[in-house]
DNA sequence: ATGCTCGGGCTTTTT
DNA sequence: GCCCGAGCAT
């Protein structure tokens, strides 16, 4: 094949299941045997979970020795490698980073222009946030002659998945690399769906092929996962919204009438594993996608519930979440405080709730940007601050806590019956309804052995939580941090945008009724080309079949008839 | 300042 | 259906 021989910077375009991954790494083994014992070929993804993916891919490639000789990375990752070792060329002095969480918080706090701000403790202190890794990477690289041989020499060979959706900070890193080594990179146009984000640029394969000056090959039309290419034909009909030559038995669309959302929802999923077992799948994977967070977490609450479908009743169906849970929890860690209430006299034990609150509202201030919770985090600092001081609770937020403080809780020592007990005395706080319903969702992280165990041995210990606060929250920070390596199996709910790059035997992909509309007609007015491009990505996650599950009239049509 | 009501909107990420 | 923010009432 041309592309084996071929010198110089290499472009591919293809479909998903057109053999990008696998050319790309054939590629690499041509050339591995050619590298010297300190070289690498070096492939750069978005994800752990690409990552994960493409080191899938090489078991059934590469043989183990050559899979010695290839090395997968995010950017993330690659950057923060060559800042930690090569940062002091920056700044002169030692790189450290700022994680995500601590930033959406500095962030929030933080009157005045932020990006500013963390420009200047990266050029002053060599504190870098996540999002500056690749930026400051390509400043290194862009700078240092010698770093960029050193770099060249190490990997002669690099590349990068999902070219499409690389943003300007990375492309600039990676047109750097390639004045001193082969750049290998794989697209597919119709699968970028990041645009949104001011730094992916729509042309940002054009103008690398005019930078790289690339052999450029597509695979168009190429499919490699047969059982699918009816599914394939489905999804590029509606990317282009075209008729579909004949029907196509692998997608069933279903619209539901006004309130049977949450029951069809649960339905289909019961219906795709009856599919899947007809094909003989046994285990499935099966994904439940849809265009919101808020979906995701609607979805999940429902299929924990039970349904009642004509005759028959609907169990629940056990399932994963890939979310980033970082609210429910800041809403946990709210309970957990409640939980250290026996130790201390009411007026302490509200304040302690009061700022697990505030810090509950901060957060979400910070992700929605809303004035509402601003506010209300201001209201329950001011309200912890007058209990401690023994002053009188002038608002809401510190009446209603305190006076939930002062009749107390009663618990046993059993951590589930007590975590219980504790959501029961939030339930009776109007101001933290909204707290209560993010702490159901902490039943998604699997910490939830971690935290029971955490909390028995407590109780063993002192005979009270002391200390509960502290502890709910450094485990449920560290399980969002593991929950990226989920393995697709079962019944797995998620976003569209996290499923990029995924495969799974059944889709679900779900339209809400109020929420997570497929197409947006306001910000993507037809053709809606962003909307089919995330439809597309979405349908063709499915090895076996689809299922489509939309609100009756809903406009327009997924694909015209 | 705080509470009530009404109208509009209801997306997406990496670690 | 539910939440946020604006505007008006207390």
């Amino acid at each position: 094949m041309s592309i084996l021989a071929a010198e110089g910077h290499l472009l591919v375009k293809g479909g998903p299941g057109a053999g990008k991954t696998t050319i790309a790494l054939l590629k690499a083994q041509a050339l591995l045997s050619t590298l010297g014992a300190a070289q690498e070929v070096l492939f750069l993804s978005f994800s752990r979970a690409a990552v994960r993916a493409v080191l899938v891919r090489c078991k059934t490639i590469l043989k183990a020795a050559e899979r010695k000789q290839i090395e997968v990375q995010t950017y993330h990752s690659f950057c923060l490698e060559l800042l930690k070792s090569h940062g002091r060329l920056l700044t002169g002095k030692p790189t450290s980073i700022r994680y995500p969480d601590e930033e959406r918080l500095q962030k929030a706090a933080f009157d005045g222009d932020w990006a500013d701000e963390a420009g200047r403790l990266a050029r002053e202190q060599a504190l870098f946030g996540f999002d500056q890794f690749a930026g400051a990477a390509a400043d290194l690289v862009e700078g240092c002659a010698a770093l960029r041989r050193l770099i060249g020499r190490k990997y002669p060979l690099i590349i990068v998945d999902e070219f499409q959706d690389t943003d300007d900070d990375q492309w600039r890193l990676v047109a750097a690399l390639s004045k001193v080594t082969t750049i290998f990179c794989l697209a597919d146009p119709d699968q970028s769906i990041f645009q949104y984000q001011s730094k992916v640029d729509p042309l940002r394969i054009e103008r690398a092929i005019a930078f790289l000056k690339p052999t450029v090959t597509d695979l168009a039309g190429d499919n490699h996962r047969s059982p699918n290419s009816g599914i394939l034909k489905f999804a590029d009909a509606v990317l282009h919204d075209t008729a579909l030559p004949k029907p196509c038995p692998e997608v069933a669309q279903i619209n539901y009438p006004p309130r049977m959302f949450s029951t069809m929802t649960h339905a289909a999923v019961i219906w795709m594993f009856g599919q899947l077992a007809k094909q003989g799948i046994e285990n499935p994977s099966i994904a439940v996608l849809c265009r919101s967070n808020a979906l995701v977490s609607d979805i999940s609450t429902i299929l924990s519930e039970e349904h009642v479908y004509k005759t028959s009743t609907l169990k629940p169906v056990g399932h994963e979440v890939v979310w980033d849970a970082e609210l429910s929890a800041a809403a946990a860690v709210v309970l957990a405080s409640i939980l250290e209430w026996p130790r201390t006299p009411p007026a302490e034990s509200a304040a302690a709730t009061m700022r697990a609150a505030a810090a509950y509202c901060r957060l979400k201030a910070a992700i929605d940007n809303t004035q509402t919770a601003k506010a209300a985090a201001k209201g329950f600092d001011e309200a912890a601050e007058a209990a401690l001081a023994g002053r009188p609770l002038r608002n809401k937020f510190g009446k209603e806590i305190s006076a939930a403080a002062a009749v107390g809780v009663g618990l046993l020592g059993d951590p589930v019956v007590d975590w219980r007990a504790a959501r029961a005395v939030l339930a009776t706080i109007p101001v933290l309804e909204d707290v209560v319903r993010q702490v159901r969702l902490v039943r998604l992280f699997r910490a939830t052995d971690a935290l029971g165990r955490g909390l028995s041995s407590m109780w063993v210990n002192t005979g009270t939580y002391q200390g509960a606060t502290i502890f709910v929250k450094k485990t449920l920070d560290q399980e969002r941090l593991m929950s990226a390596e989920l393995e697709p199996q079962g019944v797995l709910v998620m976003n569209i945008h996290k499923s990029k790059g995924k495969e799974f035997d059944g889709v679900i992909l779900v339209e809400g009724q109020f929420k997570s509309h497929f197409f947006d007609l306001a910000r993507d007015p037809p053709p809606s080309p962003h909307a089919r491009r995330l439809l597309r990505v979405a349908i063709t996650r499915a090895r076996r079949r689809v299922a489509i599950i939309r609100a009756s009239g809903t406009y327009p049509p997924l694909a015209p008839a």
